[in-house]
DNA sequence: ACCTTCGGGACGCCCCGTTGCT
DNA sequence: AGCAACGGGGCGTCCCGAAGGT
């Protein structure tokens, strides 16, 4: 309790920086962004950016920190209840997909994850982690009785998550709409993995998602 | 009959420029190599270089552009004789990993057509055209009996699309061996795709392109 | 009160680059002129000096401003008092050559001016500006009668301005005393503006003229 | 004799460099244009330049020389019968615009003697030598009776140069008609020369060069 | 003699990410 | 937090030669 209003401005003042900085960095891309475009768009100076932040690659870092952090907390929040692992392990693409649809800074920062593994180490570490996430996930679902038992998990915990993976990048480079390539990959997946009787309900579940994820602006088919 | 002497050293002198340029894009990226670094390396001097190149951007096209040949080479040479769409499809995407992983330049070209969208218009194009062809593919496939009835054409082949995508991503990413993650994919994919009774003759292709196209270091399970 | 002091440190830098640009460009000129010369002769950095100028044309943008400001200071400052409109102009003439040559930067933002008409403006405006103004000028003298019936303020005009445009540039060029070459001038065309029975006033005017503007190491008649 | 073919092709390669130098001399400046920019617009190759320009400022010095060439025989054309000493240097001030103003190169080659006279010579050397040309002429005028006595032909002489050069460069800083300028300047200062008997023959005298040598696209006062 | 291809380096300007002092 | 200064490259371009063909 010291100071708590200078504190407040300091916040402040680092938020600045960091929007301009997502914004830029999603316009015209990290290494085209200059320090100073960045600190006149923010509206303040070199010398309260180096006060903020050590380096350029700083700005990145928190990017990149705050954007994990807040796929973290929505996958949390959206599967806060109990489900069984199969459906959580969907929703929680659909979740991502979601906020780095919806949230600048998510975006950037997860692009940036990807440019600058040097920077980060979540780069990398993005695409090694989820690979056993994907398979840890289908292994519980194959004990909760969602998978069929004639595949392997490991082989179909990877499959999905490389679909995933090219979902994400294709959404990426052509610039559309996420959810609808999410929900065509669990649709070609999923009947390989989950057994016949279960089929329909999983249907209705991507269906569900489909419809709550979907982007504002894109009109379902009944649009 | 003109000038073949000079030609020649020109084409050796170009040569050695892409080369160099080829190997420091690799190890450190293109935005983060210099042009000092590209002609030290290449042993030529500047005026040398910009004889050859007119701008920094140009060996970025060069270079993307020789990998896309080299790609549409190797893929007609591959797919020389007469099959079947869908095996044409699938050992496409074999040669296609199979060239990316085993020549440098294309490497190198194919990861700069996506960083470099606004060069060379191959970056995005590369995504965009390629969803149509797979699509073609399949319905190709269809008509030639390799599909079973239930399975729409269109969103078998983005599917597919999909993930041969996350394999190249995932590869370059983990840079691991790409042949075995696209095996994975396509076994995965597969049994979704064609008819019940042509599954074991998939299987065996699949073991043969595997088998074919696999890393020279890497042994198999045989090895 | 704040922050006087680096305020004037600021100053100072901006004065010494200022200076070591003049100096070079009046001997070398601008175009020859290297910017490393500059921070050289200036004795900061390049980052200094870009902080004080974005580029190298402002260099010259800045000198030609200054000049003319102190052109415009001079010939206000010596044509404080009231007197007749023809004084004035001839009065202004000398002074302008006496701050040309005495001053080095007048003098080489006098030239930059004229080389680098795309860059201020000032270059063609100059010329175009002031013969309107001497038009004018000779307009009021005729109301005060000081110019004969039976010339055309307009011609007479032009006439002595291209006159006093001569004489800049053949002193420029062949580098010797402005003050002297303006007094022939103005000796010379005064007996074809003003009345006969004022002859004798403005030689004795144009003989103190002389004697006062005549350059220092220059010796009079009675040197 | 030897190999005039040859000869002639070369003649015409230097000519097409000149020609190109000549344009882009004219509308970017000597400075500001690269040699490359002269070779393309000439349609030949830097070998072939080199061989015929041992460096850039030849191609000035080139120019300039024959610019000088030039005024020297349209000159001596002009004036080519026995006229009085006043009127072959009146009429050969307007031959000189005449000649700047219609032919391009000289009107470069002029333009570069000023701005290159460490090049050339000419620079310095043209305003150098007319003064005392001028000087010389009008000393002949007066031994012809077309001189009033109590003008001093030394400082006539000098003022009517100083005029005729500050025509020049209005006219070029203006690039407005050099004729209708000189035409000006001659009525001026004309009347301060010559014997007032002979003032209505040296009007008649003007406004026959004025007619003569005026801008084709100008049109007189009559229209 | 005339011309071409290809290469050679030296700068030129600018900008960038960073520090000190206040 | 802010004003001022710091240097180290970045890319591009320029003027020119070397070596050879016709």
């Amino acid at each position: 309790m010291t100071a708590p209003v200078q504190q407040e401005r300091a916040l402040a003042t680092r938020a600045k920086i960091l929007d301009a900085a997502v914004d830029l960095f999603d316009r015209v891309g990290y290494g085209e962004t200059s320090l100073v475009q960045v600190i006149d768009l923010a509206g303040v100076t070199k010398g309260s950016f180096y006060y903020h932040f050590d380096a350029k690659v700083d700005l990145a870092a928190a990017i990149i920190s705050e954007s994990s952090r807040r796929i973290q907390a929505a996958i949390r929040k959206g599967n806060a209840g109990a489900a069984p692992a199969l459906e959580r392990m969907i929703r929680a693409t659909f979740i991502t997909s979601d906020v780095i649809q919806s949230d600048r800074l998510t975006h950037v920062g997860y692009l940036l994850a990807q440019s600058l593994s040097q920077v980060s180490r979540a780069g990398s570490g993005m695409y090694l982690n989820w690979t056993p996430a994907f398979v840890a996930g289908l292994a519980d679902a194959a004990a909760e009785g969602d998978m069929r038992d004639d595949v392997d998990p490991a082989q179909a915990g990877e499959a999905i998550w490389i679909s995933v993976v090219g979902c994400h990048l294709l959404s990426d480079a052509l610039d559309d709409d996420r959810i609808a390539r999410l929900v065509l990959v669990w649709r070609t997946q999923l009947p390989a993995i989950v057994p016949a009787e279960k089929r329909p309900y999983f249907d209705e579940f991507l269906s569900r998602l489909a419809l709550h994820y979907r982007q504002p602006g894109e009109t379902g088919p009944a649009g």
